[in-house]
RNA sequence: GUCCCAGUAGCUCAGCAGGAUAGAGCAACAGCCUUCUAAGCUGUGGGUCGCAGGUUCGAAUCCUGCCUGGGACACCA
């Protein structure tokens, strides 16, 4: 929609020229109330280049404006409204939604460039708890949201499949390990092990030793300790699969740190070549001056470390898929850790290292703290999400009994409560866990979003929609409804280039309530002239509502 | 100690490329289902925008300092 363009246009033709396109576009705003107009230009700054009031401004301004997509201009105070024509506007926008569907909002920004997602990635032999539904969540929607401004999005789950832990993890089995036990409930066995390896480390510091000693042997291909490992991997992509299907969220690499054993010896000679590795304290070292920490390449023993992983996957993955970009969807307490990755990349002279980005985001803490696997202190995803599904089935049997396919929308339902909550609020911000919270189906949920779009595709249903009328007139009522709907490329375009799913969860919050509201206030069905009009916006509002939560990764029931 | 992030209504949060009366949801209270799904709508009460300075015609928004909370800071990831 090019109103604003137009304003800005008409502005700079009505102040003789005086300040330019640019200038002028910047500083329209929207009105903070709908009775101010459409757009509004402060004329403050005006002010000092002309030697009149503000006010003044905004009258000469106003009185000089017009156009046939401007119902009315008007100057109040130092400003300039603009109330837009709402029937060619409205006409406009419904028409555009009905033609492009599932395209609307969509651009081609991104030109077709890759961008590499590292997502999700849990930790294998270990629960999937709820900080890695962070990760998987907002990882998922990036990408959607990539993918629909043009990018071509490339979801990798970076399984947490190798390190010190899985030393520890062997010592655990070999210990007090029972493989009976092991065999019937894998991950929950493996879980209790790496409690009890640390309870027991506290009192006896060797063990620590002993675990490194065992990822050491693992890393040099122990084939009993191999056998333990590739084992625990098996069993634990099992469990995490049956949750990713749940959530119906797909990879397209599940390459773990694992993956990248053989390619990190490449990183160290290019590092030794350009003398960027230097020795401290029986370690090898990538210096990084005085404001950041050095990083650490290699640990006394000889072993590797998390950031040599992530050089050789880094530089894998810019080989392999020539990305534009490189997104990492990793909890705000890397943020370090991607610092240091990015310079020593830098370093070794890769330019496309600015093309890498840490989408950090908080952490979900449990009662103000954050939550330890070590201790045992976790919530399980697969718990909240069942619980989730059972009271949507509860609603369900409740409200819409003689409802088809209950458990597939019970699902969905459950599941968008669970990844809308996720996804609502700024993804820096910190989550104190609370399962009411993310069960919650009423106010600023995924449900009532959901719950909407099933009531507009319900008034499509009873109403016999037919596509193709032309928009007369439109209810004074709708017009917050269509401006939402004109609003949509934006808030895409936002989130997409802020990496910010939060916006569309947001929008298609207002746009719920704006249309919840009108529904209200209209009997959409009525029998009158206004029909055919109405219905066509109503298709508009379920095409944007099911878009927008596509994009977080929700479905859209049509009745529920 | 150093660095990063946050502090807005009882609670959870929007708003923060400075602009017109600081907005939602939850909770509380009061209404609305013989008519389109009440997972909804309407109304009421509730705010020194952490504190103190500064920049500006104008600051919740930008700058500085302080307070409070959280996180990171070498062989975990």
């Amino acid at each position: 929609m090019k109103y604003k363009e137009l304003f800005a246009k008409k502005l700079v033709q009505a102040c003789n020229g005086v300040v330019e396109y640019g200038d002028l576009i910047q500083r329209i705003e929207i009105p903070k109330h709908e009775s101010l107009g459409d757009y509004a230009f402060p004329c403050f700054q005006l002010a000092k280049f002309e030697k009149m009031s503000p006010n003044k401004i905004a009258e000469n301004l106003a009185s000089d404006m017009n156009d046939p997509s401007f119902e009315k201009v008007e100057a109040v105070g130092p400003y300039v409204n603009v109330f837009l024509n709402k029937t060619t506007v409205a006409s406009d926008v419904i028409h555009l939604v009905l033609s492009q569907e599932g395209k609307y909002g969509s651009s081609e920004i991104g030109e077709g460039g890759a961008v590499t997602i590292d997502l999700s990635s849990p930790n294998i032999a270990k629960p999937f708890s709820m900080g890695h539904l962070r990760s998987t969540v907002i990882g998922n929607a990036l990408a959607l949201l990539v993918e629909k401004v043009g990018y071509c999005p490339i979801r990798i789950n970076h399984l947490g499949d190798w390190g010190t832990q899985f030393g520890k993890l062997i010592t655990a089995y070999r210990k007090w390990g029972n493989e009976q036990k092991v065999r019937e409930q894998t991950i929950k066995e493996l879980l209790n092990l790496y409690i009890l390896f640390h309870e027991k480390a506290e009192l006896d510091p060797v063990l620590e030793d002993e675990g490194r000693k065992a990822f050491k042997e693992l890393e040099q291909g122990d084939p009993e300790a191999v056998r333990l490992w590739d084992w625990f991997r098996e069993e634990s992509l099992k469990e995490f699969n049956r949750i990713y299907d749940l959530m119906g969220i797909t990879f397209d690499s599940t390459n773990g740190e694992a993956f990248y054993n053989d390619k990190m010896q490449r990183v160290i000679e290019m590092l030794e070549e350009k003398n960027l590795l230097v020795e401290s304290n029986g370690a090898m070292v990538v210096d990084l001056g005085e404001d950041t920490p050095p990083c650490l390449i290699k640990k006394k023993d000889g072993a590797s470390l998390y950031a040599t992983r992530d050089l050789a996957a880094a530089i894998y993955r810019y080989e392999t898929y020539d990305f534009s970009q490189s997104l990492y969807v990793v909890g705000n307490e890397q943020s370090l850790h991607f610092k240091q990755l990015i310079e020593v990349l830098k370093k070794l002279g890769f330019d496309w290292a600015d093309h890498m980005h840490h989408i950090n985001f908080g952490m979900m803490l449990k009662d103000g703290k954050k939550m330890s696997t070590r201790k045992g202190k976790v919530v399980l995803l697969e718990e909240v999400l069942s619980e989730a599904i059972e009271l949507a089935k509860e609603n369900i049997e409740a409200k819409n009994p003689n409802l088809e396919n209950k458990s597939v929308i019970a699902q969905q339902i459950g599941v968008g409560a669970v990844l809308f909550h996720d996804l609502k609020n700024d993804r820096r911000n910190d989550i104190d866990f609370s399962l009411e919270d993310m069960l919650r189906v009423e106010g600023e949920t995924g449900p009532y979003v959901q719950y909407t779009h099933a009531r507009a595709c319900s008034i499509l249903r009873k109403g016999n929609y037919q596509k193709g009328e032309t928009i007369e007139e439109l209810d004074e009522e709708a017009w917050s409804v269509v401006t939402k709907l004109r609003h949509f490329p934006n808030v895409v375009e936002r989130a997409a280039t802020e990496y910010d799913p939060s916006q569309i969860a947001k929008f298609v919050l207002e746009l719920s309530r704006a249309f919840n509201k009108y529904y209200g206030q209209v009997r959409l069905l009525e029998e009158n002239s206004s029909k055919q009009a109405r219905l066509q916006l109503v298709s508009a509002v379920a095409i944007v509502l099911q878009e927008g939560l596509r994009l977080l990764g929700l479905h859209a029931p049509k009745e529920m």
